[in-house]
DNA sequence: AGCTATAGTTAGTACTAACTAACAGAAGTC
DNA sequence: GACTTCTGTTAGTTAGTACTAACTATAGCT
């Protein structure tokens, strides 16, 4: 691994777990195995780093592509896809994501960067909904409505393990919550006269 | 208001929005409109603060009583009743939530605290659902799993609105997305014959 | 009026963090 | 082998922050 890499990835880690001001250079320098002075060599201060990190550390995939090749027409697979596909996305980028919840709009382009996912998949379920619709096989719906709801339990999953409770509140796991969420939505939107076919 | 509450509220304010480490002693004094010292004379220690800050300042009710006064037996209603009355406690404790995600484990009985209510609510749905499938009202489905997924969309919502994207994803009013999530549940758990009366 | 309790003020201490300067050593290139 | 480039090391500067000490001012109570 490149010094820089070593370098953004030690800053992440740390700003994520400690906050950005109570993460310090000399820690971050001893996670990446480089001496402190390294670290303003490359990118001169403090800031530069975080915002270095950000800017080539958010791993960032091109939803629509993906969605269409993987694409099925049987809304229960394509939701699932969908939900699964956006928490792992969430779980690469879960310092990033913790970082922004923390510093907010202190860290230029840090929302705009995490907000891009979400508006996208937004976007492709809105796309989804009403092809599905025109196909005969979803229901006359408010598809934004639908969508946002879907994507902010896959979200409050997500925050709710990974930040602050953990197992503590259920034990059930995460692959069934996320199976069983989809379920919700897939019951929800398919019209009867499928449902019947199916079962 | 009384010169401690002015202190822990300035205190809970400044953490929320800068971090622990991010907040001085000389702002949270500034914000209060008291001196530093009395800061000090008050609390001992910055950590201090902090922790009566969330050990008081926790709005915190005891969910079993309210509901059971304001549960009507029908699924609908009872549920919006539920996600409002969660969405309305997290709002009141938006600070300490933000500060839980961001000092976590590193503040005594924060994590405690904040895992309270999420947790009640999960047994007093789980109840709920019990109840009212033995009524006939409610299809047979695993509970736990559906109180989980209908928490976290309620959740997701509200981190999401609060702390990162605001109202830049989605252009829909906050109770209009509260009513769309609510509705995906009931249509979901409710049993087919009793749809056909409600319609 | 005098006592007590509490808040403000000012000055200061100890420590830490970001950042700099200057030099030394190691590896690759010509 | 000299030159360049990069990293490590050490020492130091500067600024800010949590916290203390000691004194002053004020307001309520008797």
């Amino acid at each position: 691994m490149k010094i820089d890499d070593k370098i953004l990835n030690a800053a992440i880690d740390m700003i994520a777990k400690k906050g950005y001001k109570g993460a310090t250079t000399k820690e971050i320098a001893e996670k990446a195995s480089v001496s402190e002075m390294t670290l303003f060599r490359h990118f001169g201060s403090k800031k530069k780093i975080l915002e270095a990190a950000v800017d080539r550390y958010y791993y960032s995939i091109q939803m629509k592509e993906l969605f269409e090749q993987k694409v099925t027409w049987e809304l229960d697979k394509d939701l699932l896809m969908v939900a699964e596909t956006y928490h792992n996305l969430m779980k690469k980028n879960k310092n990033v994501i913790k970082i922004a919840i923390q510093e907010g709009s202190r860290v230029k382009g840090l929302l705009e960067q995490v907000n891009k996912h979400p508006r996208q998949l937004k976007e492709l379920l809105i796309n989804y909904f009403e092809e599905m619709n025109r196909r005969g096989l979803v229901v006359d719906s408010e598809y934004e409505l639908q969508a946002m709801n879907f994507l902010y339990m896959s979200y409050g999953h997500f925050i709710s393990r990974s930040f602050v409770s953990g197992e503590s509140i259920t034990s059930i796991a995460e692959d069934n919550i996320i199976t069983g969420g989809v379920k919700v939505f897939v019951e929800n939107l398919t019209p009867e006269r499928s449902k019947a076919v199916m079962q």
